[in-house]
DNA sequence: GGATAATAGTTGATTTTGTAACTAACAACC
DNA sequence: GGTTGTTAGTTACAAAATCAACTATTATCC
């Protein structure tokens, strides 16, 4: 592993590229969690993302949560059906506007969020740990303007 | 979209959970810069990131860059033989242990690889410079914490 | 030194994602 | 009020990721 590029100074690092150390803590930071919901309730990311929405936001249509969670129509579309097998959901026709559909958590999906949820908040109080809280904030704080939230 | 767990205090915020921010910044973070890749070289991530370590670490083996990009060995095989059908790059068994290949950048590798490198360095900079200068230190140094590159 | 286990990398089958075309319902415009 | 354009969501097909089984080579250990 020499540097090919000593000659002209190649001061890039690939370490401290943001894209890639994003990429990096974003897959790390969802591995074990992912474990739980996978292994336990033999969910996919796109549906407990889908499952998390609902229950944090309460209702909404299949729209609203491919626009906060960046998420493309079908994945959600497929999630959607997935979770509804499973009796975690419900959909609802808008009757002022039949082209979409009110999803809401049925009692078992809103029971598996909340242990879910109770995980999750675990989880991430055990990420923020490894920061002061003040920290942790302002990590949250940057992550958040580069997503476009602030 | 009515709080479902207005009795129970859900003081659990979507918005706020780690895992979901890093996520979305990540994904936000790497779009703009995938599409030069992508458009112009027609590469997948998993074959930039071959790419981006063997310009950026010099001669490395299939192995060697699964550890360091946290990547499966599968993606790597397969990214490695696109790259070598462009002509990017070179396998070499090495005589001492014949299991494996060292990989090198050819000359035009290396070209692509440089070029890639520098929209990266300012794309980088651009992300960066919605922070201030300490700001983006300690958010890289955050997110190699989070990664365990501490 | 020969059997057994471990390692580097590949390949094939399955699952998941991405892309584009589609249906159904509504909106706008003339 | 009918044509044209948009929007919500689905479906079909192609691309890519995941998982398990495989080959070839080296290491271990009796």
């Amino acid at each position: 592993m020499t540097q090919p590029d000593s000659a002209e100074k190649d001061d890039f690092d690939l370490r401290n590229f943001l894209p890639f150390l994003l990429n990096q803590a974003a897959e790390e930071s969802s591995l074990d969690f992912q474990k739980v919901y996978k292994n336990r309730y033999g969910m996919l990311r796109t549906e407990w993302r889908v499952l998390f929405h609902l229950g944090n936001y309460g209702e909404m249509t299949a729209k609203q949560i491919g626009e906060r969670a960046k998420m493309h129509k079908t994945k959600i579309s497929r999630a959607v059906h997935k979770l509804e097998q499973r009796r975690y959901l419900r959909r609802t026709r808008d009757e002022n506007d039949r082209r979409m559909e009110r999803l809401t958590l049925t009692p078992a999906g809103l029971t598996v969020y909340r242990e879910l949820r109770d995980i999750a908040r675990d989880y991430d109080a055990r990420l923020a740990g490894m920061f002061t809280t003040g920290e942790a904030a302002l990590l949250r704080m940057m992550l958040r303007r580069l997503v476009g939230m602030d």
